[in-house]
DNA sequence: ACGGTTGTTAGGCC
DNA sequence: AGGCCTAACAACCG
């Protein structure tokens, strides 16, 4: 269940592990894991869906795609892709993407288009938008990390469908006020999304989310996949405006 | 039991 | 060059 709230609720949960020395580490996801063993874990945070584990020189991503899991001092029957052992505890990665970069996170990610960050910037968010995305569906560009890192397949859609803005509109077509409005409540959806990951009810309380009729009246949803992005899209085609 | 999926990348083909 | 498509990854849910 990755979308860029998931990441966050797993590292809150590791957190306590900052600063704790690794006294091993493994797993069959090709990467060289050399001189991971006897470092100090200096942090644990998150971007988007990726999370970042910083070491004294490098830091190491983890990437969940569409399968992946964490257990923390738990194990799974399947090999683990990627795990860190401490003196007490270690977490396993199943079926996950791992990388490790030399120098420090801030060079590859940009925390202002992190939706869950507090750093998070709109204004920069609109600019890009209007500035390098002119022509691309806005139900697309939801779902690209260069802008809205973090967002997954049911923010998006939930997004869309409270700010009313149907996803096959052309960026360019959209007034300025609708694309604040839909940035404000992508980033506000991605914390309920949160907050309801940790009671339970993701998709029960998704409004539109696979699910088959609209809620503000009893028109039927639209399921289909257009745009460039070949994902689920759900749309209510008469509550979402066509710009 | 089996089809669908909260994601991304790589590679092939025009 | 670059856009578009498919496969691959490989687990869980109903």
């Amino acid at each position: 269940m990755p979308e860029g709230p998931s990441i966050i609720n797993y590292v809150s949960g590791i957190k306590y592990l900052e600063g704790q020395k690794v006294t091993d580490c493994g797993g069959y996801a090709p990467m060289d894991r050399s001189h991971i063993p006897g470092e100090i874990l200096l942090s644990v945070k998150s971007h988007g869906k990726n999370f970042i584990f910083q070491f004294r020189d490098f830091f190491v991503t983890v990437h969940l795609g569409l399968f992946g899991r964490l257990l923390l001092n738990g194990r799974k029957k399947v090999n683990a892709s990627f795990s860190l052992h401490f003196e007490q505890d270690e977490l396993n990665f199943y079926v996950s993407k791992v990388k490790r970069f030399e120098g420090v996170p801030e060079d590859l990610f940009d925390a202002e288009t992190d939706v869950m960050s507090a750093e998070f910037n709109p204004e920069k968010v609109l600019r890009l938008l209007q500035e390098n995305y002119k022509e691309a569906l806005i139900g697309d560009v939801l779902l690209d990390q260069n802008v809205f890192a973090g967002s997954g397949n049911i923010i998006r859609n939930e997004a869309l469908y409270r700010s009313k803005i149907h996803p096959e509109s052309r960026i360019v077509d959209v007034p300025a006020r609708k694309l604040k409005e839909l940035i404000a409540v992508t980033r506000d959806y991605s914390f309920e999304f949160l907050n309801l990951l940790q009671k339970g009810g993701v998709k029960k309380k998704a409004q539109i989310y696979a699910k088959t009729v609209c809620p503000a009246g009893h028109t039927e949803i639209r399921r289909y996949k257009p745009g460039k992005v070949k994902r689920n899209t759900f749309v209510c085609e008469k509550c979402q405006k066509r710009y």
